[in-house]
DNA sequence: CGTTTGGTTGAAATGTGTCAAACTTTGTGG
DNA sequence: CCACAAAGTTTGACACATTTCAACCAAACG
């Protein structure tokens, strides 16, 4: 665990650029700053549910999940992340987290201090408006995680997914053209969307026999974009890519 | 459509005081705050999926829901409202809105211009955390959601539904004891939870023998609050009820 | 090279959807 | 206040989706 240098902060002021316009003075601000980065290994619990949170943090590498745990010892999945988001901004205002966050490669994550960002929200009310419109974004896909259990079967369902997170790397540069890093295993996809590893790896089947997706070493590979997007009927609105406050 | 007497802000006031304590200054800055009110009868959309929004609301009167139509005609509800809940505070930072809002007893709203809101935000910053906080709430209810869906069968998931609602009553004081309004229709119920509303009539059965809960009149009863809880798996932490900020 | 982890397969059990009909309650106009 | 219509609930039989369990296979790893 150690100081990061200013540059190392890229992720979180490039996605906070997405979500409006920054002034050379916030984006000091935000580069100023104190932030501690940790590193983890894959399928370490970055927040433990019920913890008393203090700080907040950014993924700056590799790829999480916020995770429900059952008393049964069954786990949800209620989001996957990827660099740049900032997972648990929500423990701003919630002290007592009610999920946990766990990762599913080894990252590298940085946190700050809780009276730091109060203090930067403060001092740039636009930057409290960027971290505001983030935990909203946030909660939009959560809505939309809702209305893909509710409404759809389990091909159409891994279908839908599959367009959410590759939508969300493009949109932060991590992906190559149609494809992008993938890492979750089949069982991880089966506790993100409710179902049983089985039937995910049917379902997965079921997308490659009709020629929309692959995986392959780790990666999603479309191809079939405009038919992966009919079949899993996905309509990119509710992830406010190019949408700007103020 | 009308200008509403201050009394009437009670139930958004109330439900503020909920979030965070309010000065009196901050309480009269609300109550001034110019609020268009408005009657929309029974399985009307108070916000229609696609609007391009320039207020937000406050639910005064009546139950509404949050629904995401598809293609196909099928109706996904995403959230139920009860008074005081203020469902498009997303509208704010998120100007297109990605899903409507329908009325499911008649009710009564009252808008206030965003730049009403942005406003008062500006020049009250623990009114701009507590409308913050109302978001993240509405948000943790979805990441409950999610967690409905994928580890619940239809019995256990309405049950849940059930605790949630009546726990949200209660907190407002819109309850009787254990038993409170609850005037959704069982196909509103499937649309709800994701099931066929046959399924639903059949899992009320279920709860019903079991003795946890009885419907009549629009009401819910709860007969059995500890073995609900536990049927359910009901941990109320996610609704962050007795937690103020600051 | 063996061990571990993750992926794939088949068959049977369970959960849930569909359809169509009957029943019950609620609301409305005469 | 009644009669009727509309809306909501309940039932049964059958089809389909998904889980479960157990075994096998393939790739990754020390």
């Amino acid at each position: 665990m150690d100081i990061l240098p200013r540059g190392s902060l890229a992720p979180i002021t490039r996605k906070l650029e997405t979500l409006s316009a920054l002034s050379d003075g916030e984006r000091n601000a935000i580069a100023a700053m104190p932030i501690q980065v940790q590193d983890y290994p894959r399928g370490s619990n970055v927040i433990s549910e019920g913890d008393h949170s203090t700080r907040c943090f950014a993924l700056i590498e590799g790829f999480s999940c916020t995770v429900k745990l059952m008393l049964s010892g069954e786990r949800q999945i209620i989001a996957f992340h990827i660099p740049g988001d900032m997972p648990d901004l929500h423990s701003l205002h919630h002290k007592i987290v009610d999920v946990g966050i766990q990762t599913i490669t080894p990252c590298t994550v940085g946190f700050v201090r809780h009276e730091v960002v109060h203090d930067v929200c403060a001092r740039y009310p636009r930057i409290a408006t960027s971290f505001w419109r983030a935990t909203l974004d946030e909660a939009a896909i959560s809505r939309a995680w809702v209305t893909n259990f509710g409404q759809r079967k389990a091909p159409e369902r891994l279908a839908h997914l599959a367009c959410e997170l590759l939508s969300r790397m493009q949109a932060v540069g991590l992906s190559d053209g149609q494809a992008c890093r993938f890492p979750m295993t089949q069982t991880e996809l089966a506790d993100a969307i409710g179902m049983s590893p089985v039937h995910v790896n049917r379902s997965l089947q079921a997308l490659r026999a009709r020629g929309l997706i692959s995986f392959k070493g780790q990666r999603l590979q479309v191809l079939n974009w405009p038919a992966l997007k009919i079949f899993a009927s996905f309509d990119p609105t509710y992830l406010h890519l190019n949408e700007k406050s103020d």
